[in-house]
DNA sequence: CGCCCTTTTGAAGAAAATCAAGGGCAGTGG
DNA sequence: CCACTGCCCTTGATTTTCTTCAAAAGGGCG
């Protein structure tokens, strides 16, 4: 059995009951640690495995032809990944550690045959993708204008990170470089680092050394007009 | 009934038996007809029910703040839409008819059910919005190179139309105008005019009025490195 | 023919990439 | 304990890309 809080706190938004939330806990997870910086999933695989982030931060990501690579989403303490275990398509993109990650795993197999029998759990896995794609289309949506498409992807970690416990007086752990959030958000690093000073001389951020702080989170909400409900599962 | 036969192509492809894909075609669907630039799906509705475009383009979009748009997707004929209306989140977009629609709906309690009954159905569900979400990532990936994310658009929509028997001798129905793409790829459409040109004089695509053609897709495929596959379901 | 919408063109300015180099900080090894 | 090293952040100068603004040209349709 695997004990994720946050998790289990997702099923239950989407409408499980505590029978289903117990009964998928104490499926046959395997845990398992990865090295950061080190993929974790690779284009082209065949998915045999759902997982669970139970510790760490991992990134989505694709490479292009000349070598660089794009960002199209990021995975903190416990959110599903690879939810397409199940439907056998190859992968087009690659998962990443981006810090030392101890993470879940659950043979597609069984994903299938456990959601024939608990909608809730079929329906969680359809909340978990239905955000992830929410989360890609703010992307798009955002990406016109730097600062805002920087604050809003602030705006996604802090409250993703405040979701599960983890911002701590506006503080919390933001373990990717200025390069990372450059690939995320299809700009150079150089860039990110001078749009992050503006927001910085604007007070609405700090960061320093793997930590950020948003000391008035409503403040750089309204900046980059950040409304956190694309990132709740649907009520039912 | 409905008859649509890229629909029950794509649940084939998706590996539903002959007589699940006539179950659904026997669902009580409703046709309806949508006026050309009206919306069909509003922002921030209830999702209540599925629909499948029979006829037209339409489009996915938010708005900005400042009112701009920005298309997140196109849909074809044969293309499932607002695929959640059973998860029961509302909407965080808008779906436009670009040309006039005709579309087939499906209350969303029937979708539920009928996937309850009817794996192949709720995986044919799944590949789609697992298409959904990778075109969502190609276009993020594609957008830092205003030449390639417009062919790559352009090869998207080819195939597209292809794979429903729209092209003939490379040409099809491309209903966008610039001013459309622009809002597609996050350009002005002074932009895409000048990137087309480009593509124009490359003699890589043609296009006037309402039409395209690509008359050597190997030579566009080659220019913006499009791999079709993330465009087919995956196989069962 | 005249109107509206879309495409095209030009010129100017803003935004971001690129190139290059310096500085800080943490971990490593002598 | 201190020097060294590697990684990341920062800065400046320059070039490219894209937007903006404005206006003209084409094309379809009543």
């Amino acid at each position: 059995m695997i004990a994720v809080s946050a998790f289990s706190d997702f099923m239950k938004l989407a409408g499980a009951s505590p029978q289903e939330i117990s009964a998928v806990a104490y499926l046959p997870w395997k845990t398992r640690r990865i090295v950061k910086r080190k993929n974790m999933r690779s284009v082209n695989e065949r998915p045999t495995s759902l997982f669970v982030v139970l510790n760490g931060w991992a990134g989505r990501y694709s490479l292009r032809q000349n070598g660089s690579r794009r960002f199209t989403g990021f995975m903190l303490p416990g959110d599903f990944c690879w939810i397409h275990a199940a439907t056998g398509s190859d992968m087009d993109h690659s998962i990443l550690a981006i810090t030392e990650c101890l993470i879940a795993e659950l043979p597609a197999q069984l994903v299938d045959l456990t959601t024939r029998s608990s909608p809730a759990l079929a329906k969680a896995l359809w909340a978990a993708k239905l955000i992830e794609e929410a989360v890609l289309r703010k992307w798009l949506l955002n990406s016109d204008d730097a600062e805002r498409a920087t604050s809003h992807l602030l705006c996604e970690l802090y409250t993703r990170s405040d979701k599960i416990g983890q911002v701590h007086q506006g503080t919390f752990d933001l373990p990717l470089t200025q390069a990372d959030i450059g690939e995320a958000l299809g700009m150079t690093a150089v860039h990110v680092n001078r749009i992050m000073q503006r927001l910085r001389r604007k007070g609405l951020i700090e960061a320093r050394s793997g930590r950020a702080t948003i000391s008035d989170f409503s403040a750089i909400s309204a900046h980059c007009r950040f409304d956190p409900t694309y990132l709740s599962p649907g009520k039912y």
